[in-house]
DNA sequence: GTTTGATTCAAACAGTCGATTGAAACAGCT
DNA sequence: AGCTGTTTCAATCGACTGTTTGAATCAAAC
């Protein structure tokens, strides 16, 4: 089972200007957002005088898509796709695949700056999501909908499927995307305690093999939710 | 039981100055963000010279916080929270809350400004997003965890209920927030038959249900997936 | 050393932006 | 009508932005 190898720090300064602008760039967009992000910033940070954004991206624009497409390939190229060994069970690849994507989203203080871009783009989709989703989303969405088939053991059709992954995705996601409200929303104590990539895996898991049929309700019927027996 | 009872038209123009620059700067700052709009483009939708945003709110900056604030109020004001007679039962109650949520997000065409831009402050908070959520966002997660505690029949604790009430959050969210993103991963026709609010709002009604040991399993036991009978 | 293309630079440009200013116009009161 | 406070206006300001420009510098090849 190959999960989150790891981290790449979050920006190496590399040699070449072309790259130190593209890394300088996709973390100020990731940052700032693409209206706020300044060519001057970017090129300050890489160390690059100003027409260098016209020679070597042509443009703004440019640059942004640019920065999105070398975010999800270094994510591609770095990370692997989630691979189990053919006896893990399924309730285990589930709670595996959550626990990983959780940790991406809201990982050790703050996750790199491609994964934020992504996120970024992914809200405020431009020309360079429809990549991202074939190169980056897709394929992880599959391994996902194929645990899922897994699970329910043929006896749901795709659509069906589909829709259960994008509610265990849809779960995740709030954390990142909404995660200020959230924490505004819920006691201090709690979100310390519980909104942990982990804990929070346990209950998308949970809820998940429970709404299937593969765990008991939330409930009752068995040890409560907090049990680990489902994915011990 | 009194829901959603008439969405206002998208921008009435108000006889006043200052509420005509409120509700232009609504709509602007919904669609494009706080950097992209302008106050000029403000100021030209609401047929009012650009020195009238100093006269009014002082800077953009508290225009924009007003106008957080103006949308959350008047969707209070406009929009009551959801009440059901006491014969309703737990399950009608998640699947009519669910329901208006996603209609809220979703529905027809496009969803008035000041839904919008709540969404937009949800997603990029600013000093205007504790009273967003003190006065709109809370009194509707009560409302949804109070139903999942009866649901439940008072056998999860609070934060067990809250972190069920964020997972049915975050599915519908998803839908919203990455919508564009949604659309690309899923067939067309697919999107067009089964990501209606209506079809939504069963999902994510029955996998609640599912998962709280209100329902089947997702897998059957019962009619399958697409089953009124829950909410019949 | 010369040539050629690549790379970098400082200065400049044109446009846009939020904010300001002093005056004009307006509105209400006496 | 005069007074006073409110509201609106056109012009302006200073800062910032993305982009461009012509020249200088660099690097490789001959």
């Amino acid at each position: 089972m190959a999960i989150q190898a790891h981290e790449s720090t979050e920006r190496r300064q590399p040699d070449d200007p072309r790259e130190r602008i593209l890394s300088a760039a996709g973390c100020e967009f990731a940052e700032r957002g693409y209206d706020a992000a300044t060519i001057r910033d970017i090129c300050a940070a890489a160390a690059v005088n100003i027409a260098a954004v016209n020679y070597y991206f042509g443009d703004k624009r440019r640059l942004y898509i640019e920065s999105v497409k070398h975010a999800h390939e270094s994510r591609v190229r770095q990370v692997p796709l989630p691979e189990w060994d053919s006896s893990v069970p399924a309730e285990r690849r589930l709670h595996d695949f959550v626990d990983n994507m959780l940790e991406r989203m809201l990982g050790l203080g703050q996750p790199p700056w491609q994964v934020r871009l992504m996120m970024r783009e992914v809200l405020q989709p431009t020309e360079a999501c429809r990549e991202l989703v074939e190169d980056y989303i897709r394929p992880h969405f599959a391994v996902l909908v194929a645990i899922l088939d897994d699970l329910a053991g043929g006896r749901l059709t795709q659509p069906e499927l589909r829709r259960v992954a994008l509610s265990i995705i849809g779960q995740c996601f709030l954390y990142r995307a909404a995660g200020d409200v959230v924490g505004m929303l819920v006691p201090a104590d709690e979100i310390e305690r519980l909104h942990t990539p982990p804990r929070l895996a346990e209950h998308v898991t949970r809820y998940a093999l429970a709404a299937l049929g593969r765990a008991a309700p939330l409930t009752g019927g068995g040890a409560g939710v907090s049990s680990q027996d489902v994915v011990a």
